[in-house]
DNA sequence: GAATTACATATGGAAAAGCGTATATTCGTT
DNA sequence: AACGAATATACGCTTTTCCATATGTAATTC
């Protein structure tokens, strides 16, 4: 991946944040994402496939939910990036959405 | 500046290829650019007009040409992120071609 | 002061990106 | 099998971005 693709796939307000947000929980299906963004189910699929298409982000499908987690083999100058933003960007408001959240999927024991 | 208006700024190959060469160079005209990137005046001025619109290049004008370098506060982690993007493009092709220019604009005396 | 060089910007059009709505698919439940 | 929940995708439309061309401005040269 080069440096103008990454950025193309970042400079969307949508998929920064569940970029982030994702990378904060480890994981996060799209109903989860849903609620903590307060966006359509499209909207969300729609940009969460275009950053999976980039191989930014991975997906696993366990029963009807699928979830989101960074790509394992993200390069360093990459996670490096996100990072950054990370460090500037305010997700508290999507964090007090997605901890309000009734009926969560049942989270699998993560092993660390 | 936010994450997003760094990476909307950035997710331009044009934009991309121009702020990481003045990085590289210190400083470049629109003249240079032209050559070095092979492309329009037109083109140049208006990528170059919106970094500098972004606070992320600074002008000065000498004489009939006008200079662009990186702003001089640019915040830690936009330097962090601009820094990785460096490390991952490769500017060569664009370097021969600047080096190849003739006529190139004096430059005044780096004191550094 | 006329011509030239360097640069900026306006304008109209083309291409791309994003969106809402509707529909399809898959899985679980009854 | 029928239904509902979770997700994906297709379609048409709107908005944004990008571009080429043309024109404007400032500084330099002759």
């Amino acid at each position: 991946m080069s440096p103008l693709e990454l950025f193309k796939a970042l400079s969307d307000l949508t998929r920064l944040q569940s970029l982030l947000l994702i990378r904060q929980e480890q994981e996060l299906c799209v109903c989860e994402l849903m609620v903590a963004l307060d966006l359509s189910q499209p909207k969300i699929s729609r940009h969460l496939a275009l950053l999976r298409d980039a191989e930014l982000l991975a997906t696993e499908k366990r029963g009807q939910w699928v979830y989101y987690r960074l790509s394992a083999q993200l390069e360093d100058w990459i996670l490096n990036v996100i990072a950054q933003a990370c460090s500037q960007q305010d997700l508290t408001a999507l964090d007090q959405r997605l901890n309000a959240m009734g009926d969560r999927p049942e989270r699998v024991q993560q092993c660390c």
